[in-house]
DNA sequence: AAGCGGTACAACCGCCATGAC
DNA sequence: AGTCATGGCGGTTGTACCGCT
């Protein structure tokens, strides 16, 4: 037996509200508030709707002082400051905002601002020059990178010092870049729907040295395997045998430092694993060094390379 | 003008936490 | 301590609108 309904779904009304509802509603909450219980709000208000959606309505659309709409670049660095912190927790976003709803934010990062950050993906066989438009990157917020100290808590046991590699999770979620013309990426953020991913929580955005300089290069000439940002110290080994083969090893991702393993993240078991590799044009496998391309490709059923996801440029 | 696809956003659904009893 | 009603929240859906063909 299941829960029993809030209300009697068949003698509600559903659909956008009218003006005289609105006005209902409005009214009556003037004269009584809620009294704590929206349940019951609607038969003493004379409304035929069920009671959370008397409640959604009035927070979201009639309560006093909403803004809609006309975010502000402030208001856009808040929001997606917070989302690469705590992700889509969207009332505790809201509350950053006076006068955002939850509902407003999420309707907004889904169907804009994520849009508007992950124009930095370069689609196949795209140019990367149209992602130097200066207009564009001038409204890319900034993230500070903190201190040593907070990293290494961040980081727990895979940074042991700025003389040591540390692990780059490439395809965690909400990991921003920047290069040293404080031009912002978001790396990765496609990879939240990949659920199961990100069993370990990193967050690299604090990593003193980012913010600074990343920079790609290539060892043999045939791919890139090294990738570093900020100082010449802080290199990440990226063993691309391992990162072409997500999902080879119990589908999860494996990173090799220092002759270790380190298992940083799962992907669930029915996606297609994700390949990376950097490049200064678009082509797999023509890297050099000094390239901040980095491309994600899907891999098929027989983990082989197959279409690019797409191209992150930072 | 009609059809179609894409987009924006209001509204709903269902799960979960909390507090009253 | 257990149960249940309610509110809160995030994900998803429905639909109006718009531009293109």
């Amino acid at each position: 037996m299941g829960r029993a309904p809030c209300c009697d779904k068949a003698n509600v009304k559903r659909g956008p509200w009218s003006p005289e509802e609105d006005a209902k509603l409005k009214d009556f909450i003037h004269k009584f508030g809620t009294a704590g219980n929206w349940i019951a709000l609607p038969q003493k208000a004379g409304l035929r709707r069920c009671g959370k959606s008397c409640r959604l309505r009035w927070l979201n659309y009639l309560r006093p002082n909403i803004k809609h709409g006309d975010f502000s670049d402030e208001e856009d660095r808040v929001i997606c400051n917070l989302y690469a912190n705590i992700g889509s927790r969207w009332s505790i976003i809201a509350a950053q905002l006076p006068g955002r709803t939850d509902n407003d934010i999420k309707n907004y990062w889904n169907t804009k601002l994520k849009k508007k950050l992950m124009g930095l993906i370069i689609s196949n066989n795209n140019s990367s020059s149209s992602y130097n438009n200066n207009n564009y990157q001038k409204k890319l917020p900034y993230f500070p990178a903190t201190s040593l100290h907070q990293a290494q808590q961040n980081l727990g046991p895979f940074i042991t010092g700025q003389e040591q590699p540390i692990i780059i999770p490439s395809a965690q979620q909400n990991i921003m870049y920047t290069n040293n013309n404080n031009n912002l990426m978001m790396i990765a953020n496609n990879l939240q729907n990949y659920p199961n991913f990100g069993a370990t929580n990193y967050n690299l955005q604090n990593y003193p040295n980012f913010g600074e300089v990343a920079s790609c290069s290539s060892s043999d000439g045939s791919y890139c395997s090294q990738m570093s940002f900020g100082t010449n110290k802080d290199i990440i080994n990226i063993k691309r045998e391992e990162i072409m083969s997500f999902g080879h090893h119990d589908d999860a991702i494996y990173e090799e430092i220092n002759n270790q393993q380190f298992n940083f993240g799962y992907f669930g078991n029915t996606m297609h694993e994700i390949a990376t590799s950097c490049c200064t044009n678009g082509n797999s496998g023509s890297t050099t060094n000094n390239s901040n391309n980095l491309l994600l490709y899907n891999n098929d059923e027989n983990c082989n390379k197959s279409n690019e996801i797409g191209m992150f440029y930072y």
